[in-house]
DNA sequence: ACCATTTTATGACTTAAATCATATAAAATA
DNA sequence: TATTTTATATGATTTAAGTCATAAAATGGT
């Protein structure tokens, strides 16, 4: 998203952070810019049973837990290293400051929130009132689209576990094996040994 | 949102629609930036077997429509007139051309955006995992903090529809009346002849 | 190389919400 | 005012996805 050098000059500090760390939590106040240098990041929630829900997943690049910084809202998920990951972040007010002095990224960021708004949308309409099947392709395809997912011999390896797609679709792990069962079935993907094809 | 008279100086005209008039469709590619002068407009989809998903419900001086126009995609959803209402519109490219020239506004569509994500990340988490009254309670309680519902002595009147409420929280009219039934019962909320107040 | 954990897998059973049917009240419209 | 349409309401039934149990392969750490 942004230039490292450039959100090092606002005072960039570099974080470490290791599988499984919180980066930050549900309800807290936001304090800080986020962006990915490395490793892997989700945003998730948790009902009043134990269930996840994986708001997103993110990647090298980019950042995450803006939207809360601009509303004066306290967090409404709790962000999690999926793998060892390299942080990039700055404070809120140096991050305004960078706003401020630098247009092209306002633009930046609008289009990023615009992509991400465009996915909640599409996943919110599936979740809502689509079958599993269809929930778990469009997730596939979407996530093709927007990831870098590499494109192999087989088609598209899909880098989420059954548990991953079963927490972002809103659906049990078991579902989500059936249902990539059945769309394997209708030759609408691949299974080979075990990974996902599109 | 944006104010009237810059909306007129970059060529925006006024257009009417009727309730149920559609304003755009899903799938269709967005040429213009919306904005509402009075009335109410949805955006809605229809599964494949004819159920409507509300995505949100917009007012008086409230925008829609903008994210397809920024990431050059279709639009996720069809936007529908839901009672007569009164739009001012402005050409894509005038958009971009204001938004230039007004770098305050850009800041103003990032709150926007933002404030439209948080609800999403709120929703999304609760379809996917809460239970019916957990879901219609949060509705309830979001909307009264962003719409403006109006307070009376019993509470907040809730100006939704069961049926509305059903479509944004992804619930069937008769099990949204149950869960409603439900939480009076338990003190939630009131019922005042089939009014909903909170 | 071994053991613990995670991931994928499948069958049997349960359950919560959807569906279907029907009714009445309220609102809109002719 | 009468009549159609929409919204709220409730009971009975169905069903799809969740839950539970169990297992085997794959992965990861020591």
């Amino acid at each position: 998203m942004i230039a490292i050098p450039l959100l090092e000059k606002y005072n960039g500090i570099i974080k470490n952070y290791q599988s499984g760390d919180i980066i930050f939590e549900e309800g807290k106040q936001p304090t800080h810019y986020y962006q990915i240098i490395s490793g892997e990041v989700k945003m998730n929630n948790y009902n009043d049973e134990g269930k996840e829900f994986i708001q997103g997943i993110f990647y090298k690049n980019q950042c995450f837990g803006e939207p809360p910084l601009f509303i004066d809202q306290v967090y409404p998920a709790n962000a999690v290293a999926v793998t060892d990951s390299e942080l990039i972040i700055i404070t809120k007010d140096k991050f305004f400051e960078l706003l401020k002095n630098n247009s092209d990224i306002s633009l930046a960021i609008i289009k990023n929130l615009s992509q991400r708004l465009y996915y909640k949308s599409v996943m919110a309409a599936e979740i809502s009132s689509q079958d599993p099947e269809h929930r778990v392709l469009r997730l596939i395809d979407y996530s093709i689209e927007q990831l870098n997912f590499k494109k192999e011999e087989a088609g598209f390896l899909i880098n989420f576990t059954r548990q991953q797609i079963g927490d972002l679709t809103g659906l049990r792990v078991e579902t989500v094996i059936r249902a990539i069962k059945s769309l394997e079935k209708k030759g609408d993907l691949k299974i080979i040994n075990r990974k996902v094809y599109r």
